[in-house]
DNA sequence: GAGCCGTGGTC
DNA sequence: TGACCAAGGCT
């Protein structure tokens, strides 16, 4: 787009493409009615690197669970993770109740109706306080997220690659937020850029924007944002113990509250290392004494910066033990296999869990 | 600023 | 099947 052409070209063309298109989403307000600042705020973070149809279940089961911000804050924080298990990114969760509090406490249970505002609660960064305060107050605000930088970045076509561009885009796009219907113009470039500035084969041909885009005009619409070279991924490595008692129930421990999986459960686990330990060393590893067994089979798992490899060791024990192990010690807990489903077991815990009791039927089911 | 932080779908 | 990607934020 040629940086003289008015905003008001885009807006216009954007929001009555989007009147007849906009997607029907459980947080979503209809047409015209007002939009709860509370469920604007919760799909918001559920929504942070998460595609729409991960948070669909998620959404639903939390607003049945939690209708009010109140209640959100009410419940433990150990509820709200295992209610969030799954979903990934367990900081947002910790930081979700972290605000709920703030807001139900310390504001009467009212959501700031400002970005600025917004931006100083625990998990709101610049994105997220654009769109709340754009969706839930109309406030002219951008909504600078990974579809609109996609959306901005053809339409001007800027070919600096990303992150370094960044800067530049998100200039570009808050120069394209209209003073009426922020709310609607931001959801209309995310939905936008998920059924048609697609990151692969963008459909041009159906695209409202197409005669003002500069990446159209000069046919290099699909690759644009220009990103960066990747980073490789290296691969760790460990054991770990899965432990059942007589009745059959798992032993599992709590994870520190910083960190990868903060405050999650996980079976007891040997340090990640390049190699997986010899059994002698395994054994050393383990919580305590017992007939360990090494199950056949690796236990893969994919995180954002490195994968893992897990054996993983089966015992049963006939009393529970009172000691693991001398050093820092955890909470700890032995959980029925029926209430496995219930409690904050991240995916990749699961999946070790399911490998090593080969029960009868599925020990998870998944939301939704 | 760059590294850390999950998971599931897609092609 | 593996690489890429998603309504990013925190430190």
């Amino acid at each position: 787009m040629d940086s003289t052409e008015p905003q008001a070209k885009v807006s216009t063309l954007l929001l009555a493409w989007y009147d007849r298109h906009r997607r029907v989403l459980p947080w979503r307000a209809l047409p015209g009615k007002k939009a709860d600042p509370y469920r604007v705020w919760l799909s918001e973070i559920m929504l942070q690197q998460t595609t729409v149809q991960a948070v669909g279940p998620y959404f639903k089961d939390f607003l049945s669970r939690w209708p009010r911000v109140e209640d959100l804050a009410a419940a433990p924080l150990d509820e709200v993770l295992a209610a969030w298990a799954g979903l990934g990114y367990y900081a947002r969760a910790r930081n979700l109740h972290k605000a709920a509090k703030v807001v139900a406490e310390e504001m009467g249970g009212k959501f700031p109706d400002t970005a600025e505002g917004l931006r100083a609660l625990p998990g709101v960064g610049p994105y997220t306080a654009g769109a709340i305060a754009a969706i839930a107050f109309d406030r002219p605000e951008a909504a600078m997220d990974a579809n609109a930088e996609r959306v901005v970045a053809r339409l001007f076509a800027i070919t600096a690659p990303l992150p370094g561009s960044k800067p530049e885009i998100i200039a570009r796009g808050k120069g394209l937020v209209p003073q009426n219907r922020a709310g609607d113009f931001a959801q209309a470039m995310m939905d936008l850029g998920s059924a048609i500035c697609t990151v692969k084969r963008p459909a041009c041909g159906n695209c409202p924007l197409r005669a003002l885009c500069a990446a159209e005009a000069q046919g290099i619409a699909e690759n644009l944002p220009v990103k960066g070279p990747k980073t490789v991924r290296p691969i760790k490595r460990g054991a770990a113990f899965v432990v059942r008692d007589r009745k059959g129930a798992v032993l599992l421990i709590k994870r520190p509250e910083k960190g990868l999986l903060g405050g999650m459960l996980e079976p007891p686990l040997g340090p990640w290392t390049e190699k997986f330990p010899k059994p002698a060393e395994a054994l050393k590893q383990a919580p305590f004494e017992a007939d360990w067994k090494k199950l056949p089979g690796i236990v893969r798992h994919v995180f954002t910066h490195f994968e893992l490899e897990i054996e993983a060791w089966v015992a049963e024990v006939k009393a529970r033990p009172s000691s693991l192990w001398k050093d820092a010690p955890r909470e700890i807990l032995w959980v029925d296999v029926e209430r496995l489903g219930a409690v904050a077991l991240p995916t990749v815990m699961k999946k070790i869990i399911t490998h090593a009791i080969e029960d009868e039927g599925p020990l998870f089911r998944k939301k939704g």
